[in-house]
DNA sequence: GCATTGACTAGGG
DNA sequence: GCCCTAGCCAATG
């Protein structure tokens, strides 16, 4: 294998259960990256495993993110697997979003939570 | 080995 | 609620 991380990510996305879903930056803290959600959608592109459900791979938020230029299919999959989607986002995201957010854990190092201090940097 | 890109994310307007 | 900006990481040129 060429990179741990790499096999992490599919490993984990693999475990993504049927007519559920997550978000790159879950499965970046997952794969011991919180800040690698951008690397997840790169290992995604070229996930070159067919048995990784990519598809159940969303942006943050419920976005469906992107499917190279098949979004449409992975919109079709999700709807496929009982997830109702709208135009480009998944209704009842909460809902489905694997895995299930621990409430009894409260170290949930965010990916990116505070990097910038402020925007108005610009004078 | 350096520079660019991309299926990302959160904040601010 | 949508658009832009700033930061991080891995892959690719």
């Amino acid at each position: 294998m060429g990179s741990d991380f790499r096999a992490r990510v599919l490993s984990i996305v693999r475990r993504v259960p049927r007519g559920r879903v997550t978000t790159y930056g879950d499965v970046a803290v997952l794969a011991g990256a919180p800040r690698a959600a951008r690397a997840v959608g790169t290992v995604m592109r070229n996930c070159g495993d067919p048995r990784v459900p990519c598809h159940r791979v969303i942006g943050a938020g419920g976005g469906l993110g992107g499917y190279g230029a098949f979004l449409h299919v992975k919109r079709d999959l999700l709807r496929a697997e009982g997830l109702e989607v709208g135009m480009t986002r998944v209704r009842h995201f909460a809902d489905v979003r694997w895995p299930p957010a621990p409430s009894k854990v409260k170290g949930r190092g965010n990916p990116g939570s505070r990097r910038r201090r402020l925007t108005l940097q610009k004078t």
